[in-house]
DNA sequence: TAGATTGTTAATCGATTAACAATC
DNA sequence: TAGATTGTTAATCGATTAACAATC
């Protein structure tokens, strides 16, 4: 089981993680390919694109209904907004952030957010340093309020962006003040309870399959000294 | 094809990707449970603690060897140093970054990566108002230096902290430079030649599928205005 | 209409898990 | 030795891909 993976007593109606996961990266294309102006794309072309085999995506799409035109395609703009949507990312969706570090800072300041109606909404800090600052447009708060506080904001996801050590409390805390959804940033494997979702980010273990990826590769002529 | 799958033609001997990925939870897992002061391991207690399948787990292992006693289990320190040298971790890895806004200055802070012998060794943007600062220990050159920059540091591994906009043409600078490994932060999917691995962090990603699975979720009793 | 492309079923492929002989 | 636990094979499960009738 993957650290990522949500347990299937979880999961509603049984859309693989790696089709939700998919969905994001259709965005992404989508988005690319409006900006040139297209308006119409087929399943064949994606393939070409993102590298995501054609029957793929259409399996993908067929969780959730009808999305093209046999002998058309998928109308570009159409197919964007209705994943938004499946997502659930066309209503506002309020965000507690815990650790105003460089992390914290950096998702904080991170534009894609409020694009993507995502918004964060109060941010918290156990480092007296900290508290009281700005990060962004909000005050740091100390981390005993988060509870007192998401009274009032009623925040579902939580972003954890303290160290290792702190990480497993705090997470504690933000389910206490109501949090259901973790994005984790810290290397450590959260125990939470089973109506609690997690998703981890470590950037060591992505860091470390490239690693091992570079090492396995056959060293090619290509002199890496020089341009290719 | 998920985002992140090596191509089979890429990857030498055919160890699965989610086993790689789970090699770096397993290091987590030996490492908490070392500085609490065990010594030794079994499959079962790491199941327990992780949540990763027993089994799972010896399979993972039986890619690269044997690793446990039978009736005894896994001395812990030396599973984690094995682990460790199987992604090369053990060695000094050289990384580039360019982007050095706030993401970037995040993870030239990360103190993860000199513990992990991941070191950055130059930091590069195209923004004048950026060039010239420090970045922790680094001065931000312009990204037009990186081939003749990386001429001399020999790095095989790119971070790619810039807007979704600039990172295509960034990539292809770090490629001519001699990067073989990109990890990429941009919410866009790299076109990069075959002997090029790339791994992509979308924290959109990470939290649209959270959004998703929250909406599915049976909404239970309890208050979430409430400590729980 | 003929050509193109969908949505979906069936076939393939690969990853996860269970079972167990080997072994400490 | 008896009990525990490994490494590995076989069975299961689920995800990916190919194929094709339906349809624009």
């Amino acid at each position: 089981m993957d650290a990522n993976e949500i347990r299937p007593a979880i999961t509603a109606n049984r859309v693989p993680t790696p089709t939700l996961e998919r969905l994001a990266t259709y965005l992404k294309c989508l988005h690319d390919v409006a900006q040139a102006g297209v308006t119409t794309i087929s399943s064949a072309a994606l393939q070409e694109m993102a590298g995501i085999n054609a029957s793929q995506f259409r399996k993908d799409l067929s969780y959730f209904g009808e999305f093209g035109r046999p002998g058309v395609g998928y109308h570009v703009e159409d197919l964007h907004d209705r994943i938004t949507a499946i997502l659930h990312m066309d209503v506002d969706q309020r965000m507690l952030l815990v650790g105003a570090g460089n992390l914290g800072a950096a998702l904080a300041g991170y534009t894609g957010m409020s694009d993507e109606r995502l918004h964060l909404v109060a941010a918290f800090d156990n480092d007296p340093a900290r508290i009281g600052r700005k990060l962004g447009q909000l005050d740091v708060k100390p981390v005993e309020a988060i509870t007192a506080i998401n009274a009032e904001l009623g925040a579902r996801i939580g972003i954890l962006a303290v160290p290792r050590s702190a990480a497993q409390s705090v997470a504690v805390l933000m389910i206490a003040a109501g949090v259901r959804a973790i994005l984790n940033f810290a290397p450590i494997i959260l125990r939470v309870p089973s109506h609690v979702i997690v998703r981890n980010v470590c950037v060591t273990q992505e860091l470390s399959v490239l690693c091992y990826h570079l090492e396995a590769m056959p060293t090619d002529g290509t002199d890496p000294q020089r341009e290719g």
